[in-house]
DNA sequence: CGACCGTTTGATAGTGCTCAATTCAAGTGG
DNA sequence: CCACTTGAATTGAGCACTATCAAACGGTCG
């Protein structure tokens, strides 16, 4: 299920992911980046590129930013320029109806690209929101546009990026649509898991980022729901929790949830 | 809102959109095709792009495609090739879930594209069913991309419509997670309106070319409350409708309805 | 004309929301 | 160091909204 998430423990380890981030530049600078050295890049822009693509990725994202827990590395109705892959940290993007209430549309851990939604207008059109103290790549869209010019395998990439964003929401309006809010949380604690796992934490514990409010406006219920829902898997003994922390006991047993019901 | 729909009737006129259909062609058959004098062109993916463009844009563009109402244009789960343009007609496109149950993901108009979703993985991730008798036109996307390489202008429209399906999926989201029965119907029927007033048809009448249970699907409701909805409009003397046809006497009725209850 | 599909409408049940109180954790300031 | 404050999470009770089950109607097309 193409959903998005948040953050956890480094396998069994460390609860804070320090280790990802080489070294500690200070506050506010463009510290050198280099996208070879850099441990997302299975996942991240560079996956699949030749050497040569990666050095040229590499002089676009001359900049990297820090963005405080809170805080807003882009709100919408900005103007456009950059597209933004999370290096550290966790962001939720939300956008806003017209009455000025919110709803989250993602969860963005390493690697996950943002402000794709941008492109179009040439204007933000969500807002990004750094749910810890975060790092991101800023990745000046023009200069990206002007590179896959001459290397078809990068341009290709970049639409494969574009297109995956889109079959994510495909499935986002599938959860919505037609999912039970035991289901809906179910398929947000599988995804969470997974995307964890891809990035090699651990498979089976995890730490929220987000508040039960956030959870709740990604999966459209309440967090007074969002509470209940956890409390029936403790029940049935399927997980252990502990405010944030979340311990996966039985995985086949969420997965039966998606099934249930129709 | 970024919703997606049907077709209607030519201002007050007739019903069907024959006479967007300048000739008509052998079954099958692989008509001449020109973005110049297609009457979309201002809407359509040729929207901004200089005469030469769309030149070398039309000689990409070489073949058209009928398909059956009730037929499928593509299928999940097969090969990624083209990108589809909806030339006359409407379509609905449909995700399935592991269950086998399937839900609307949007519908489809005249300039509308489709198929985005297939570049990710090289495979459909949805499928593309006519309501109607439709035709479309076929862009092979590899040689999309090859054109894109040597045309900037070009490139970045097509990375704005990617985007612009992005956003419209934020919208879906919002509309699925936050708003409640008659909302959502209220919304879903001022973005077809806008849709259609935009391609030059009547800004308060349209035909439905989907059943309730297709509206349901793609709206997060059942078949009988999209009726009860529909009933309960009609009632508030907000619109007037005899099965598919509908008119809109109150659009700033249904506008308000976005805005009640928070 | 009859069969069928789509639509409408009614009665009832269930799911998730609202309102409210309590607990818990983590600051903050005296 | 403790009292106090604040924000987050849990839990309960009642209710609103939508789903479900069921029946009847209507339009279309063989």
């Amino acid at each position: 299920m193409g959903l998005e998430s948040l953050d956890i423990n480094k396998n069994s380890g460390t609860r804070y992911q320090s280790q990802m981030v080489s070294f500690q530049s200070p506050r506010g600078a463009a510290p050198k980046v280099s996208c070879n050295s850099c441990n997302m890049r299975e996942i991240c822009i560079p996956m699949g590129l030749k050497h040569e693509e990666l050095e040229r990725l590499s002089s676009l994202i001359a900049v990297r930013k820090r963005v405080k827990k809170g805080a807003a590395l882009y709100r919408g109705g900005e103007e456009f320029t950059s597209l933004y892959a999370v290096r550290t940290g966790v962001f939720k993007t939300v956008v806003s109806a017209a009455d000025g209430h919110d709803q989250v549309t993602g969860f963005h851990m390493a690697s996950d690209m943002m402000g794709l939604d941008g492109v179009h207008n040439h204007q933000h059109s969500s807002s990004a929101i750094a749910l810890e103290d975060s790092e991101v790549c800023v990745v000046p869209f023009g200069q990206l546009e002007d590179l896959s010019h001459d290397m078809p395998a990068f341009q290709h990439q970049l639409h494969r990026m574009m297109s995956r964003e889109i079959v994510r929401e495909h499935n986002a309006m599938l959860l919505l649509g037609s999912m039970r809010a035991d289901a809906r949380l179910a398929a947000f604690l599988l995804d969470l898991i997974q995307r964890l796992t891809r990035r090699g934490y651990s498979s089976h514990q995890l730490v929220l980022r987000m508040t039960r409010e956030e959870i709740g406006s990604y999966l459209g219920l309440k967090l007074e729901t969002v509470s209940r829902m956890f409390s029936k898997f403790v029940e049935d003994g399927l997980i252990e929790v502990k405010l944030r922390d979340v311990r996966i006991l039985k995985p086949d047993g969420l997965e039966a949830i998606l099934h249930t019901h129709h």
